[in-house]
DNA sequence: GCAAAAGTGTTATCGCTACACCCATGT
DNA sequence: ACATGGGTGTAGCGATAACACTTTTGC
């Protein structure tokens, strides 16, 4: 039988439907911590919890298209870095219902954010090390996300989404040694970081941590994918 | 409003429920080269066409439950590796209709399997280099399968996953070239993978692919867990 | 002039790569 | 005795890790 012959409003009935979500890690930077943001939860069960930004999927979107509609509609910001990471299934794991949920991770820029607006919305950003308890598996979503940019950031090019568009070496060594929460050797970083040859300086330099002040360096995407085109592995 | 006091058979009407399938990528070795299994779809619509193995998922099961129904109903294993690796869903992705797929890839071991029985449920293990076309979206689960399998058997010990319990070093090492899909120096390879040691050699050898024999192999588990403890990286 | 952060080089060690021959055995 | 695959060692090179002092400038 051919696919024109078929009555697909029929194929598959019998089969049980679901109600599937989209939950967000959205990470960011403050010069100094890596931080997440977390909401009060808006509606029933659970109101009022701590809680990851999420929604049900929407009919007519694709699990990452409905992901990008929770990141615009909470933090107002597109085109953002964003990244499936798992799913997570367990039957009742929601009070609420039988609902599955796919779990992104996102890195933003936080100069990009008007950062005092969050608050108004039952919403506030936490180092990792004060993560309050959230509903449902979200703690454990949260631990696996940074897991996941642990390994992420260490060999791709991922953390130049959490720093402005120019940023200095220091700013970023104190990112890598803020998700890898151990110190770095500064000569090292800087000599490793270098030799790969993905940044560009500018005159520019940030004065705003140091009488000395810092030069400004643009990541350079052209030189990456040349970079990695040739096979070789980034790794921080 | 607490938990208790909610109808939670009502909280979450309106929102529109999905069905949701998983599928499985299956890897297994024959001694000479990585292969993949696949099947002839039984169901409309693309019935008879090649296709990952997958079913909806069952009402009472996590995802993780179901991939392990449908290896267990396609192979016959169990307690196999099976690891979850990306959500598929595009609107339109499956001409029957809006379907959500989570696909998983299993290793499993082809000296556990009666391999001749396979052919006649209509399934075939194909070589990487000639799989056929696949309904749907599977061509691209199966690339993106084997990227991550490629990622993964570089740093986590699961080849052993597809070796028999007792193996030889030249097994192992044609399964790290099958799957790279390049040749790699034999001294360099048996030096670093005896460094870590994770291998407990056994008295036998196996004389089935040479005069002299090699030597039979166990993965020590207890070593490598001792290995990972400290904080070190497997890499091969 | 001093405090505070930015920036810079060298050395020792380790791991990787490349490479060629002997060994054991079945025929 | 010979063909076949199994098994071994080394030298050169490049990458990493450890380590301390000088520079700039706002105060």
């Amino acid at each position: 039988m051919s696919i024109a012959e078929l009555d697909m409003s029929k194929v598959y009935t019998g089969q049980s439907k679901i109600l599937v979500a989209v939950d967000c890690v959205v990470f960011g930077f403050d010069s100094n911590e890596i931080k997440l943001l977390l909401f009060r939860r808006k509606v029933e069960p659970l109101k009022g919890e701590w809680s990851l930004v999420g929604s049900f999927i929407k009919k007519d979107m694709s699990l990452e298209e409905s992901a990008k509609v929770v990141l615009y509609e909470s933090t107002g910001l597109q085109g953002v870095f964003l990244e499936e990471f798992k799913t997570y299934s367990d039957i009742g794991r929601d009070p609420g219902g039988r609902v599955i949920s796919v779990a992104f991770y996102s890195l933003i820029r936080l100069d990009q954010m008007n950062t005092g607006s969050v608050e108004e919305y039952d919403a506030h950003w936490f180092g990792l090390s004060e993560i309050p308890d959230l509903i449902l598996d979200h703690n454990k979503m949260v631990q696996q996300a940074i897991e996941r940019l642990k390994i992420k950031i260490r060999r791709r090019p991922v953390g130049f989404n959490l720093l402005p568009e120019k940023f200095t070496l220091p700013q970023i060594q104190v990112l890598y040694e803020s998700i890898y929460q151990r110190k770095i050797d500064d000569r090292n970083f800087r000599k490793k970081l270098l030799s790969y040859d993905i940044l560009t300086k500018t005159g520019e330099k940030d004065k705003s941590s140091s009488k000395k002040g810092a030069y400004y360096y643009k990541f350079n995407k052209e030189k990456f994918d040349e970079f990695t085109a040739k096979g070789y592995d980034f790794e921080l």
